[in-house]
DNA sequence: GTCTATAAATAGATAGAC
DNA sequence: GTCTATCTATTTATAGAC
């Protein structure tokens, strides 16, 4: 994005190299607000988060926030975009030698994880006016597709080996999944104060893939 | 609550004969308020959901919504309370001869049909500002104490027969079965117009119950 | 680009006539 | 109790100086 990392040896250097501290500087502080929009998406959601709030936090007065975004729908498509590209890189490092059903379980507790550390941003839940502003948003969409494409291949690989239950859709274990990531169970256990981060994620991974029933 | 069943013969009449009229319509429109309240609920959540809105559907003006209910915040206790109460006399209807697992399973399917169907508000999540309300109210603890001590010892029977799972916290079951009424998936699929509500809820008690590994 | 100040719209809640 | 009209606070978004 930044002309920073690959722009070519200068030579009148002031102006030029001005401009470039000053672009970085741009991009730190837009990934400030990025930042700091994706926690209070995370803490309060997107209606009871305002952007005032935002740029108090931030440090900023709010005519410059809307100076990096122009309004507050692309502020929290961009903590979303965020989100995924976190998400993609997870992935990437995955070791290719974990099984199908050992890759989702390990993309489960990472979400988890992160959504225990105030770090996931609530999905935007059926009609909320956050679902509507991401839809129009092509990084989002993109970006969503790209991940729910990914999973999907380890899900049928998984019900094709016979390790995730073949008799439920697909679409159905992804959607699943999603939703584990934002369960209000976790916030709920959390809140008990009787269990630690990791023993809330044991418990709702044994939840979401071994059922309540006994085995 | 109201005296209309139960008020005593009258002589003059018309004067009480009125009021009682009078009563029936207030509780009446009153129900009326707290059926749209709880569809409001249900289609955009607490905050989403305006007064103006409320007093528009109800078909009344909204001085006259504030003069049954004293802020918005009780109105959306008022609405909590119904589905309490709607879901105690699910309760007392289950049939007793069913064992402790078929009795949660019920319970789990009726939630799901209430969502599906657009009548089950979604659960005050951690921080919204909903929960901040309902805690505050006495009818919506009491109410939630009830069903969770019911529930609970349905849980904790279902343990101890060895049909539920007796490594989970019971209070993770009760938390899971509350967050299943919820659940965002039950919204995804309906909106990919794939299955059917019932295929929808057998899905999700599918997952809910049996877990996404296979058996 | 950042600020102060201010618009413009909307929210929850109330006043006061009837 | 219901209405119209209004208040007050808040929210998203801009204008314009620097």
């Amino acid at each position: 994005m930044t002309t920073a990392s690959t722009r070519p040896p200068e030579s009148g250097a002031t102006p030029k190299a001005k401009t470039s501290f000053r672009a970085r500087m741009h991009l730190a502080r837009e990934d400030a607000i990025v930042q700091t929009v994706n926690r209070l998406l995370a803490e309060k959601g997107y209606d009871a988060m305002t952007v005032d709030e935002v740029a108090a936090e931030v440090g900023i007065a709010k005519a410059s926030l809307y100076k990096h975004f122009p309004s507050k729908e692309d502020l929290a498509a961009a903590a979303m975009v965020r989100v995924m590209d976190r998400a993609r890189a997870f992935l990437d490092g995955i070791d290719p030698r974990l099984t199908p059903l050992q890759r989702l379980q390990a993309v489960a507790r990472w979400t988890m994880a992160a959504h225990l550390a105030g770090e996931m941003p609530a999905l935007p839940s059926e009609n909320s006016r956050l679902r509507a502003a991401l839809t129009h948003s092509r990084p989002y969409v993109d970006a969503l597709m790209e991940i729910s494409d990914r999973l999907g291949a380890w899900i049928e690989a998984a019900q094709a080996d016979g390790s995730l239950n073949a008799t439920l859709p697909p679409l159905a274990v992804l959607y699943t999944l999603y939703a584990r990531a934002c369960d209000p169970v976790l916030g709920f256990l959390k809140s008990a104060g009787l269990y630690t981060h990791e023993q809330i994620i044991d418990i709702v991974m044994s939840t979401c893939f071994g059922g309540l029933e006994r085995r």
